[in-house]
DNA sequence: TTTAATTTTAAGGTTTTTTTAAGTTTTGGG
DNA sequence: CCCAAAACTTAAAAAAACCTTAAAATTAAA
């Protein structure tokens, strides 16, 4: 899960970011709404913690053109108590949630848990394409009765294929949403991955395929 | 796709459901503007039809209220050939193309088929030429169950002619949006890869052919 | 701390695409 | 009807993309 944070509190970003990587999300950080904004663009966040008040651009404004691109990700609006009607303005505007600081970061987890937890009801637990299925608990991949545990970024990738059924995925867009924009990873780890995945779909029998379109990345399919 | 129409006429409105319906369209309609609205608000089609003159609101108001609350949908406008001025009005107010009444309905079709292929454009997934389709997806040459992968180079040829439909295409417009502006690519390059092609159509049994105009390029046929 | 698992890097081999080249066929004007 | 230009086809060389494996590095677990 990728969780993008937007603030232009310095100290309070960084330590929500080592919480929240400790609980297993993976973070991004953009200090200004500018930049949040263009991240946010992306869309390949699961969530937006924004924060209301910012310079240049504020949350209102980055929340507001977010819902106008089509972008839906969940977001969760931060605000200054004496913000009050900025808050409904944003609920107004297509925000999820809100909380307003200082809060305990106990309340922020669980605010985070439920908004998450609310877009996985959306797509459900297990995922299915064709023979195969993707336990979201487990991380397993089943069909029939034969199981396989997938490491977690062999899941990640598997995860995208299956959400995006039928459609194809540029390594681009893979390295993006699992490494993050700012890394060096290259196309020959999706390769790696693909391979491990294509040999354990062969172990449970499945027929499934993970096709490569040459130039480009990869597909699902059901093969014959 | 779906199409709304919207007409206070709704003689006019049931006979072009009836035929839209026919060409495999599937059609909704108002007859008034307010309703119009509602129904278009809704943003869920992929063209609307939309007369000038009508009780109530008027088709004038209804784009502009549309264009300003961001609905983007295609908008084909009809105007009695009196309404000229109100015409320009129109298009620009962001009306896409316009039809002055009396029509010959092959004519409303060639310009909501014309308007449909430019959004596929920009949208894009499946490009169609008679009985052949290009996957912009998955880069694949489909007839009926018939799929057969293209590279790249085969592809962007494929892709230019299919969106020129029935204009042809000279070489140099190929080597130039292909190969860009300063290349040494030959034109015998071009002649490889409609040979490719060629074997491809053949190869999934279509009867759409690349027709070579002698001196010029080439041109997408149906072959009989 | 040791062990195990996961992730990444690296390298060699394979396949596919792209281009070049050369021989063959088609076309249309003279 | 003949010829030259244009177009076609095929094979093969060159380049690019991809796959697989093993080993190294990192991280997590016992």
């Amino acid at each position: 899960m990728k969780i993008l944070l937007v603030d232009d509190e310095k100290q309070l970003i960084d330590a929500l970011s080592v919480i929240l990587k400790k609980n297993n999300y993976s973070v991004d950080c953009a200090y200004n709404g500018e930049d949040g904004l263009d991240l946010a663009m992306s869309g390949i966040y699961d969530l937006i913690v924004l924060d209301i008040m910012m310079p240049k651009i504020d949350g209102i404004t980055v929340l507001k053109t977010l819902r106008q691109q089509k972008i839906n990700t969940p977001i969760l609006m931060l605000s200054a108590k004496s913000e009050i009607s900025d808050k409904i303005d944003g609920l107004n505007f297509g925000a999820d949630d809100y909380i307003t600081k200082p809060f305990i970061t106990e309340e922020l987890l669980a605010r985070i848990r439920a908004l998450l937890r609310r877009k996985e009801k959306f797509t459900g637990d297990v995922l299915s394409f064709g023979d195969i299925s993707l336990d979201r608990d487990t991380f397993e991949l089943v069909r029939d009765k034969k199981k396989i545990a997938l490491g977690k970024k062999e899941f990640q990738i598997f995860e995208m294929l299956i959400l995006n059924e039928g459609k194809s995925i540029d390594k681009e867009k893979f390295i993006e949403k699992i490494w993050g924009y700012d890394t060096d990873a290259e196309y020959n780890t999706i390769e790696v991955y693909v391979s491990f995945l294509r040999k354990k779909l062969t172990a449970v029998g499945s027929k499934t395929e993970i096709k490569s379109i040459r130039g480009i990345g990869y597909t699902l399919g059901e093969g014959k």
